[in-house]
RNA sequence: GCCCCUGUAGUGAAACGGAUAUCACGACAGGCUUCGAACCUGUUAUUGGGGGUUCAAAUCCCUCCGGGGGCACCA
């Protein structure tokens, strides 16, 4: 049984015969039991009858079940559950045979899934934004949640490294340096001046070949994004696709094409192809071929999703930024006729800048904007990461920077960092006489909230990771850490009995590898000392 | 105009349609002879307005008001 919510759904489903989900939530407040369900109101609708008198019947099939110490109705239908301590002490016994592997969990072959997780895939055009730093710690954290789900994942970061914006980045160093005029299209920022005047030579010398030189820039951009990213930031990608060679020249664009074709999806109007996207839902139809005989970018994309369903994958999640919304819909469009099992699209929402109260208008095109790198070497990794985590992707979130380096030293990520610091502590210090473990001596009320808290930990997982939530695996370890400094502030492991002594250490370590589970997905170091 | 997101304590956020709306910061009042006080204990909201669906609405539907974003043969 891959948690104690699981198990309880189970013995629930033992009296259910219709093919009900039963679901089972656990309440915030212990005086509606330390599990609860509704199913009775459910049941309630599917048997015409009432809730009241399916609770109470449910109620007298639990009784006797050892998981439970007490079972009630209350209200006009809820079915409250006790667990019997045995039982809890069971599950802990399990985390501390675990360890770190408790709450991943193993899916029987059928429902694993092998998903292409894409994310930042920021235009090697310049520096990282504030918005691709928060999708990037949101993908990092989501591939993690996935994976400790039990699935696998690719994270991939996929690199336009060809087309318009390169040839625009191409001309924008010319522009620079004088050789053409300015145009509003351009790229302004300092760090463009800054590699214009660094390869004077280099510029000078493809002033015809603008596309040569954006490419070239483009390499080193993409460079420096690598380093942000992987050095500084911890997030890690297992695969950075080069548009130009793995779609372009392996002939992915065109297959793409020939398939749309294939399928009598296409037509021709004013000398462009295009593609009926209307039929997936997409507001109108997209052009895939211009006029001028080039591919479009939407395109290429779907030779990109071609190459990922070609490679093996059962699904691909890609996370964008809101200036992408338009997007959506042409993409998933493309991902439905290349037979694509799964294709989820997430969506950040704006980070608007806010310094002394004013927005600060942030455009990459004039260069005008607060750098991901910069946020990170304010406020460091773990609270960058924490502060974006903590927070729903749907959230439109005013950042602002003069609070940003206090901010960073009230942000709750130290909390949960010295929830573990103060474990280690225990762990290296804490005198406890040898001897066998008698987990029932742990019944204070601050020990019995902390195994509760510790044993929800495998749902927490499984729920995050079929919403996408990582937030919520946040939230979850900031609950947990003040059970643990409540915990902690009570009672004490050393200088009480032995055995009592010997059973906190248990608890104490059960905690322990449950904050750095916590800590390991969302990506944030579980610091020894601070 | 159409589409997406959003409006919750002073502030920033949380809440698969469920019960007494959760957390942090700030403010106010308290707490260290002990395994680290970067900690702990209190106080601080009729979820933008109005209708509706439901046994049950912050959550779903309609409408009004207010924010952010998107509607290219750019990416």
């Amino acid at each position: 049984m891959a948690s104690l919510r699981e198990a309880v759904a189970a013995a629930l489903k033992k009296s259910i015969p219709e093919p009900l989900a039963v679901e089972v939530t656990i309440p915030d407040a212990e005086t509606f039991g330390h599990f609860s369900t509704n199913v009775a109101f459910r049941l309630a609708k599917e048997r015409k009858a009432s809730p009241l008198v399916l609770a109470e019947e449910l109620k007298r099939a639990l009784l006797g079940h050892e998981l439970f110490s007490r079972v009630e109705v209350a209200g006009s239908g809820f079915l409250n559950m006790w667990i019997s301590h045995d039982a809890l002490y069971g599950e802990l016994k399990r985390i501390t045979k675990e360890k770190k592997r408790y709450g991943r969990m193993k899916l029987p072959k059928t429902q694993q899934k092998y998903i292409q997780l894409e994310f930042i895939s920021a235009n090697p055009t310049g520096p990282l934004t504030l918005a691709n730093g928060r999708g990037g710690f949101l993908g990092d954290a989501l591939a993690n949640l996935l994976e400790a789900a039990g699935h696998t994942v690719e994270r991939e970061y996929y690199v336009n490294d060809t087309g318009n914006q390169v040839r625009t980045l191409g001309n924008s160093l010319l522009a620079a340096q004088g050789f053409i005029s300015e145009e509003e299209k351009f790229y302004k920022g300092e760090y463009v001046k800054e590699w214009a005047r660094a390869h004077a030579v280099l510029v000078k010398r493809h002033q015809n070949k603008p596309e040569v030189l954006g490419g070239r820039a483009a390499a080193d951009f993409l460079k420096d994004i690598k380093r942000v990213i992987e050095k500084k930031s911890g997030i890690h990608f297992d695969r950075y696709t080069s548009e130009k060679r793995s779609v372009h020249e392996k002939g992915f664009v065109k297959k793409a094409l020939t398939l749309f074709k294939k399928r009598g999806l296409t037509y021709e109007n004013e000398g462009a192809v295009w593609l009926k996207t209307t039929e997936f839902g997409d507001d109108k139809d997209r052009v895939l071929v211009t006029q001028d005989g080039f591919p479009t970018y939407f395109l290429a994309d779907a030779g990109h999703y071609l190459e990922t369903k070609q490679r093996g994958f059962d699904g691909k999640i890609v996370i964008l930024g809101p200036d992408h919304y338009g997007y959506v819909s042409r993409i998933q469009a493309a991902a439905k006729i290349v037979d694509l099992a799964r294709s989820d699209v997430i969506i950040t929402q704006a980070v608007r800048l806010v310094r002394g109260g004013e927005e600060v208008k942030m455009s990459k095109r004039k260069g005008e904007f607060v750098t991901f790198e910069e946020l990170v070497d304010e406020v460091s990794p773990d609270a960058a990461r924490f502060f974006f985590q903590m927070i729903s992707p749907d959230t439109h979130m005013d950042f602002d920077l003069d609070l940003a380096k206090e901010r960073s030293l009230k942000n709750p990520v130290f909390y949960l960092q010295y929830a573990h610091v103060r474990a280690t502590g225990i762990m290296k210090k804490a005198r406890v006489a040898k001897g066998g473990v008698e987990l029932a001596l742990l019944d204070t009320p601050e020990d019995i909230r902390l195994v509760r808290k510790l044993v929800e930990f495998p749902s927490v997982l499984a729920d995050a990771a079929a919403h996408y939530a990582v937030h919520h695996v946040t939230r979850y370890g900031l609950e947990l850490a003040k059970l643990f400094h409540n915990f902690y502030e009570a009672e004490r492991v050393d200088g009480v009995e032995p055995a009592l002594g010997r059973a906190r250490m248990a608890l104490v370590r059960a905690s322990s590898a449950v904050l750095e589970n916590v800590l390991g997905v969302l990506g944030v170091t579980a610091p020894e000392e601070m």
